[in-house]
DNA sequence: GACCAGGCACATC
DNA sequence: GATGTGCATGGT
């Protein structure tokens, strides 16, 4: 049932999504061409810039290598070097690996038959492989495999706790249905609306000093 | 040279 | 259950 609340949050988070597209436009976002690519670049991402993991998958794909099947036969050792830009290539050489092991074993190494199950079904599968926490699950399920699932990352959390939405200690998941009650159940605009954010927090909502001329200030009037 | 970047698992109290 | 720490590169 509808409380005022639930109200209340629905307009805010409306309203910044639209004062978001008009200042930044539509992002098109993943940046990236295939599913499996996309899935590769959640994983490497993870507490790191995009721009190195883009190296990352450059090297990837000048050693014509960025398929499950030849990352799968790779050494750890082989692996790691080539997404050493990304940074922590150790630890997400084995996060890769451990991806790699659960595609090929359970989908034959197929995105596409991944993306033949439910949202729920998959989710809780991702969320079982070491190395996959809810932000690069719910990455892979958006941008990879087309599914209505929120992105929660630190952008999000800053900018709401900015703007006094979200308290300093809310949870991923709580954070997450406070996106999935107050929204429609909208692919393209989850998907526009956390590549907004990403764009903000890279651009605006900076650790320190705080924001400048933040494009969402007065949401509120 | 400090700070930051589209997290996550694990140790320890 | 909360809190702290390791992982690592490259840009500002």
């Amino acid at each position: 049932m509808a409380t005022h609340n639930h109200t209340h949050k629905t307009v805010v988070l409306t309203e910044i999504y639209h004062k978001l597209y008009s200042h930044f436009g539509p992002q098109h976002w993943w940046p990236g061409d295939t599913a499996f690519e996309i899935a590769v670049g959640a994983i490497l991402t993870q507490n790191t810039n995009w721009t190195n993991v883009e190296k990352a998958i450059l090297n990837l794909k000048k050693k014509k290598s960025l398929s499950a099947k030849k990352m799968n036969g790779m050494s750890h050792s082989t692996l790691a070097s080539l997404i050493k830009p990304a940074g922590y290539f150790n630890v997400k050489a084995k996060r890769l690996n451990n991806f790699l092991t659960f595609l090929s074993n359970s989908y034959s190494g197929s995105m596409k038959k991944m993306g033949e199950k439910d949202l729920p079904l998959i989710r809780e599968e991702l969320l079982k492989v070491n190395g996959i926490g809810p932000e690069t699950a719910d990455s892979i399920l958006l941008y990879a495999l087309n599914k209505p699932s929120f992105v929660i990352d630190a952008y999000t959390r800053r900018i709401l706790q900015r703007h006094n939405i979200a308290d300093a200690d809310v949870s991923y998941h709580e954070l997450q249905a406070v996106f999935h009650e107050n929204l429609p159940r909208d692919i393209k605009l989850y998907n526009e609306y956390h590549a907004l954010i990403v764009m903000l927090g890279k651009n605006y909502c900076k650790p320190k000093p705080k924001c400048k001329e933040c494009p969402i200030e007065g949401y509120l009037a």
